[in-house]
DNA sequence: GCTTAAAGTAAACAGCGATAACATATGGGC
DNA sequence: GCCCATATGTTATCGCTGTTTACTTTAAGC
């Protein structure tokens, strides 16, 4: 066995970087971590993260991205983006397993979810690159266009369209993380209640 | 001229807890203020500023308090909840009018918002005593009765209902003040188009 | 194998929230 | 009109934070 693997670690970390955002990642509350401990516990100095990051804000910055990222890979899940559905059905079950993927993941994750969509986050701008992947923002319209193309909506969803369904889910989600109520019923039918709401409001 | 009112201030400051806070809710950034910048602006000490509120926590509490008691303030404005709507066209408006004074309400105070509805916040606990005035959340379901009352909607809307119309201008105001794109247009316009949905949803 | 750059350490700084010990003004009871 | 309890300030201090500086160690390329 090497002693790379036991007690005695090299003076390099190897790749304190990704390990400061994934020890990140894993904080129960990431806006409000403490880089001192959080290199700590990585066997480090604080100043070791600063070979790494400009600045504690940059650091989560980084963070936002891979939740971002993380966000995207939860969308590709719930549908694949490139297939069209067969039926009006399957088209309304695209936006909802969408819908139920954004409010799962704030669920799931929320102090991730606070960190992206922080009001100053300015989530447009954290777009990571995933070679080829579709871009968050293209799951939402395209699964309004599935809607039109089988008939389910009567109008050519567009750009407003898509902000409406957004808004709706993500204030319900905001809504639910913030313990508001009615917003407390079991996650898949409140997902399916946005979701047929917003059919309603765009038909 | 008394001594008070000139140069020379009084050992006691007479009223620093509501300095205090008021202050805090001027701050550009509620969140991130420091307690200690806080009081020597009101040529205090930071120390004593712990004699009118357990902690720093304590006292942004109480700010969004104060913050919360504000937006009820705006909706009282947007209309007299105890009239009655007199036709269709004036129950539509009490919404649109709702809208967007929420909407106004992020754009105006984008600091005591974040603080308000941080995720953490739980609003529903903020309520403030404000001698008979009706609560914040008693203004959304009012407008929603008043469309159905005027056959605008043809279902007694529920607190279902309420949390749906609530999430679509929540959500819409958060995307707003995140700055995307779509939701960059005129409020007023805005306002009008969520809260138009909103209606078609529970028609 | 030497040099050089990358990536760590240790020590220091100012600013923070918070607490404790002390000082002073205020107001009610006599 | 004095006295004392209490409310409300001050000063000093603690431990923690993000950040910078100067130094040290490692790894890689020629």
């Amino acid at each position: 066995m090497k002693a790379r693997t036991s007690a005695v670690r090299s003076f390099h970390h190897g790749n304190l970087r990704r390990c400061l955002i994934n020890a990140a990642l894993s904080e129960p509350d990431i806006e409000g971590l403490s880089l001192r401990q959080l290199a700590a516990g990585l066997g480090v100095t604080a100043a070791a993260a600063y070979r790494h990051f400009g600045s504690r804000e940059e650091l989560l910055f980084e963070v936002a991205r891979c939740g971002f990222d993380l966000l995207r890979q939860r969308f590709a899940c719930a549908f694949d983006i490139s297939v069209s559905p067969a039926d009006a059905s399957e088209a309304r079950l695209r936006l909802i397993r969408l819908a139920q993927a954004y409010l799962q993941f704030a669920d799931d994750e929320p102090a991730l979810w606070r960190l992206i969509f922080g009001v100053q986050a300015e989530a447009y701008r954290l777009t990571i690159d995933s070679q080829g992947e579709p871009d968050s923002y293209e799951y939402l319209p395209a699964a309004l266009l599935g809607l039109y193309l089988k008939g389910v909506i009567s109008k050519n969803p567009d750009e407003r369209d898509a902000l409406f369904a957004w808004s709706a889910v993500h204030g319900a989600a905001t809504l639910r993380s913030g313990r508001v109520p009615a917003a407390l019923v079991s996650l898949p039918e409140l997902a399916n209640e946005v979701a047929e709401r917003v059919i309603r409001a765009l038909k």
